[in-house]
RNA sequence: GGGUCUAUCGCCAAGUUGGUAAGGCACGUGAUUGCAAAUCACCCAUCCCCAGUUCGAGUCUGGGUAGGCCCUCCA
């Protein structure tokens, strides 16, 4: 498959360094809040990255980390008087309740911060016998960005810029302004951990790094991981310091495919809380469907800015229907699976740096083909075994396709309202035998104004839930 | 201020080596339907502006204009 890698900037042939086995790292969320649109949209673009490098033949091996101590959780936990324990565990089975319901399937390895001290110490030890690291009297450790001639290579900025006009007050006793923290001395007890510097916590960037050369690295690579994956605002500098780390303490560089996902926005702003516009996955999720949000969150390629907006979603909520119509026309349904051209096709598009544009094109062309076949032999096997096969292949590769297709254009309608509307239902039915067709228009309308559309077909009347 | 990305039909959005604009939503027409829905068929843009390179540019070069993101924790 081809990769864009946001560090020559280029597109080019992705080849793993140990075939068959891929490794992809992932820069996952930080548990101290409910995961927004951002998180989701991240998530669902590595899990399409995984989805398709397995369906490519690749023995994946996918890591996301939860950032579990971090300032923001500390200072969280000290406001609501939770212990961090509570709270990062809260937050860690809150963001897999939602990206479950994205479809999201679970990273091989979700490695903890907390459960990387270890791994961590180890490499802040090996960057300061390198004197690539200085410890300062308070007992904090920072990385010498000065010691790495390949310092900003990554993101391609210049060191002038980036210290001149830097916002943030710098330590004392940093030696650049640049430099970052690998470990934090802690003052107050109880958060933090033992190490050579004192008790404390680590750096933010450390982890990644740490991370890495534990669970995915071989001896002898020549790179820490084949994909390093995160949001596009963290390009710097949170992995121009992970790839310092890991070039100055194991010699090698961290990624060999850096790959950045583009920004969500709300109506053309930035969600910030700040512009009240923050929008979580958990409340989206009370509107609509996740598999809708899913199929939308997906639509637009993953470099790319994404504007969230209704409109836009509802439209492609609409395209999505198609596929679970023609999914409703072979329903029960079971047939052998068999291999087909489109299934060369939709891989083929996803392999070149995950064109989801062109995937969709290609569903929409196999749906409307399906139907014009089925519209012409409705009982012919192999057509009706080709479709099935290739809803199957958009489930596998894209995750779309899952749910009962009859409940997918009812979701969110309560056991009430459906008996009420299988009643009206039925009371149609006998005035359309009784060519009653006023009466039948008018029990029409009633569903009507219940949010509910009616549709005839000779297999009987069915019922779909309007917008 | 520095870096970086983008600007294609009413809306969303593809378009690696330059050769004559995918797809979807919405709209309109027709087939089908008791009516409708769904489905099918047809219809629907010359690519922000200016100047270049070229036989030929959305696609390359230069200059504008507008906007996103990063430079502070951030997916």
């Amino acid at each position: 498959m081809r990769l864009f890698d946001s560090k020559t900037k280029t597109k080019r042939e992705f080849t793993p360094q140990n075939p068959p086995r891929v490794t992809l790292y992932v820069c996952g969320p930080t548990v101290y809040d409910d995961a927004h649109l951002g998180h989701a949209k991240s998530a669902l673009v590595f899990d399409l990255l995984a989805r398709v490098l397995r369906a490519s033949g690749y023995a994946l091996t996918y890591a996301k980390n939860i950032t579990d101590i971090d300032d923001k959780i500390i200072n969280k936990a000290l406001q609501t008087g939770e212990s961090i324990g509570s709270l990062t565990t809260r937050y860690t089975e809150a963001y897999h309740r939602d990206m479950d319901a994205l479809g999201v399937a679970r990273p091989d390895i979700e490695p903890r911060a907390t459960e990387s001290i270890g791994a961590m110490l180890e490499m802040i030890d090996a960057l300061i016998r390198s004197k690539h690291a200085y410890a300062t009297p308070e007992g904090d450790v920072y990385f010498d960005t000065q010691s790495d001639p390949a310092y900003l290579s990554l993101s391609g900025r210049k060191q002038e810029q980036s210290e001149t006009q830097s916002r943030v007050e710098s330590s004392a006793h940093k030696k650049q302004s640049a430099d970052f923290a690998l470990w934090k001395t802690v003052k107050e007890g109880g958060n933090s951990f033992d190490s050579p510097y004192g008790a404390g916590r680590p750096g933010w960037h450390l982890e990644c790094s740490a991370m890495i050369q534990k669970h995915l690295t071989c001896k002898g690579d020549t790179f820490g991981v084949d994909i390093h994956g995160g949001g596009a605002d963290l390009l710097f500098p949170h992995h121009e310091n992970e790839a310092a780390q890991t070039r100055c303490a194991l010699g090698h560089e961290l990624a060999n495919f850096w790959v950045h996902n583009g920004f969500v926005t709300i109506d053309g702003e930035k969600m910030s809380k700040s512009l009240g516009n923050s929008f979580f996955l958990k409340d989206a999720l009370n509107h609509y469907q996740g598999e809708v949000l899913r199929y939308y969150l997906l639509s637009v390629h993953y470099r790319s800015d994404f504007n969230f907006s209704e409109e836009d979603l509802l439209a492609s909520k609409r395209r999505l229907d198609k596929l679970y119509r023609l999914k409703k026309r072979l329903f029960g349904l079971v047939t052998e699976q068999v291999k087909t051209p489109f299934q060369t096709e939709l891989l083929e598009a996803l392999g070149d740096d995950l064109n989801v544009s062109v995937a969709y094109a290609l569903i929409d062309a196999m749906i409307q083909a399906a139907n014009e076949g089925l519209d012409q032999n409705p009982k012919d096997k192999t057509l009706r075994s080709q479709i099935l096969s290739n809803l199957a292949f958009i489930q596998t590769l894209l995750g779309f396709g899952a749910q009962n297709p009859f409940e997918y254009f009812q979701f969110g309608i309560d056991e009430a309202t459906k008996m009420r509307i299988d009643a009206l239902i039925e009371a149609r039915n006998d005035a359309k035998k009784a060519k009653d067709f006023a009466r039948s228009d008018a029990l029409r309308d009633e569903i009507a104004a219940l949010g509910i559309a009616l549709m005839d077909t000779p297999q009987g009347t069915f019922w779909e839930r309007k917008e």
